[in-house]
DNA sequence: CTGTAATATCGATACTTGTCAATATTGATG
DNA sequence: CATCAATATTGACAAGTATCGATATTACAG
């Protein structure tokens, strides 16, 4: 049977972009170095990453796509650095997941949810 | 000229798991509909998702294993909440990336930081 | 304009992930 | 035990991603 080749996401949601661009173990260092300095040259990354420098190179491009971090271009060198804006967009999802708990919390104590006799752990 | 396969990563950092675990549209979706919710039927994230049941399963075990959702079992039926403790862990993650910023802030007043002409470090 | 240094892009390949059909497992019920 | 319903697992394939060598681009110095 012929196989349909599927619709294609074409990834456009901003949350899930960042969230991937900050899932890899390779860009979680590269931001992790920025952490605390005002700005790194790109050739810093190649040793403390240990991969070349097109794979820092297509890294850095996926953070600054992704709004985690800006550059600055001087002579031959580029320096990147966080962007604030980023910490704000995940401390806001983080914020998300907690929803409204505490109206819903009141609502739940009318009886059991989750485990009518046994419980679950909080 | 023969290529050496690559040394296999093989990923353990639990904040990476957890950044690409929330990183994929259909399983933001599933923590979405967790949002503000005690629990959600595994069979219901079949419609919302528009994915087949074994993927949805397939998602929920990757969510699941990085600490992002709880199950329990109660007859056939498989129930998911979220778990306090991933919204806990993305905000911490959201803070580390702020840095220490007010000491740092007030040393970068002196000097522009990006601006001014300066050689490379190091 | 030539050469050099830093970074980006291209092209190929290996690895990883997402998806679904088919099948297995689990739990309830008669 | 037979059967049904809900979920998980398996197996195969498509699509995406990571990586690197080679090469192009950019900026600068002479």
């Amino acid at each position: 049977m012929q196989r349909m080749p599927r619709p294609k996401t074409t990834l456009i949601d901003p949350d899930v972009q960042l969230l991937q661009a900050l899932g890899h173990p390779t860009r979680l260092s590269i931001v992790r170095e920025l952490i605390g300095t005002s700005e790194v040259c790109a050739c810093d990354f190649t040793s403390c990453c240990n991969v070349q420098q097109p794979t820092v190179s297509h890294h850095l491009r996926i953070l600054k796509e992704a709004g985690v971090i800006g550059a600055e271009r001087r002579g031959t060198s580029i320096f990147y650095y966080l962007l604030p804006a980023a910490a704000e967009r995940l401390r806001s999802l983080a914020g998300e997941l907690v929803g409204a708990p505490p109206l819903i919390a009141a609502e739940s104590l009318r009886r059991p949810i989750r485990g009518s006799a046994a419980g679950r752990p909080s």
